[in-house]
DNA sequence: CACGGATCCTGATGGC
DNA sequence: TGCCATCAGGATCCGT
């Protein structure tokens, strides 16, 4: 799925054009993860006010009160626009508004679409509430990132995947971040030292940071809002590059599987 | 209760 | 317009 960055950067191309927009109908297609949880008819004539991300979630506030939390899974993409041709195959959400149509294309629909009275709401809080800090706000800080860290007994790689210290690495950014920060993924996040924290804390914020600013291209099949495609181009350190030689030392790149997912890292590079 | 594994679904790819 | 196995960006739920 996309990753924070790809969600970031979908919100980004939606976000001021959709603002202040007149909900006129709703289309829903083969279910998602989860149900919308109201009737569609309810978001009829309502404004979306604007689009914030929490984690992997954009959440579009609703007015009168009112909150829509999309996730994109594994292979959801979201477009904004006019004049869209009809609903195919893969799209199973459409909110037509008074400033175009905003669609979601999911072909696996491990993605949601959720209603939601309010952030309080039970819904919302059993999807939002239990995820970790914003890597790239503020409340992202090394001392409680380290002690997080100490507090588990998992492989490093997991508990980056985890989400419940920092969200939206997911599982390209978690190899890379570890490349970056010297740390082999199969590492007990407990017996990480503090420097090694503190480098993983930078590294973490560095990769993320750098691919919102690249556009999120790096995902095969992503486009953004605007239908823009990914360029296609994902300059990875070591994701998807098993037996390519490490761009720094040239050592093969080993795959290895945990929790039935890919990881990738450099023998030489990355310290137990 | 913290952890690891199975699970949802569809499409792309590669070996035979 | 072959068939089969494997793999893919996520995250919840369920045993242990």
């Amino acid at each position: 799925m996309p990753e924070l960055p790809e969600v970031e950067v979908t919100r980004l191309s939606f976000a001021a054009r959709i603002a202040g927009a007149q909900v006129l109908a709703v289309y829903l297609g083969k279910p998602l993860r989860w149900p919308l949880g109201c009737e569609p008819e309810r978001l009829v004539g309502r404004e979306v006010l604007r689009v914030r991300r929490r984690g992997k979630y954009l959440l579009l506030d609703l007015s009168p009160a009112g909150l829509l939390l999309i996730h994109l899974g594994m292979s959801g993409s979201v477009v904004f626009a006019h004049g869209l041709p009809p609903c195919g195959k893969h799209d199973h959400f459409e909110l037509t508004t008074s400033l175009g149509s905003l669609r979601l294309n999911d072909p696996r629909r491990f993605g949601a679409v959720v209603y939601a009275q309010d952030q309080d709401d039970f819904v919302a809080r059993k999807l939002l509430g239990r995820l970790g800090v914003e890597p790239l706000g503020d409340g992202f800080e090394l001392a409680a990132f380290a002690q997080g860290l100490k507090a588990r007994s998992s492989a490093i790689k997991q508990v980056l995947l985890g989400g419940e210290l920092v969200v939206g690495v997911g599982n390209i950014y978690a190899s890379e971040a570890l490349f970056l920060a010297g740390i082999r993924p199969t590492v007990r996040a407990s017996k990480i030292s503090k420097v090694r924290a503190a480098r993983l804390h930078a590294a973490v914020r560095q990769v993320l940071a750098e691919a919102v600013a690249k556009g999120g291209s790096t995902l095969r099949d992503f486009s953004n809002a605007q239908g823009e495609a990914g360029h296609f181009q994902l300059d990875a350190n070591v994701y998807d590059r098993a037996a390519l030689p490490c761009r720094v030392c040239e050592a093969p790149i080993r795959r290895i599987v945990q929790g039935q997912r890919s990881t990738f890292y450099c023998v030489n590079c990355q310290k137990p």
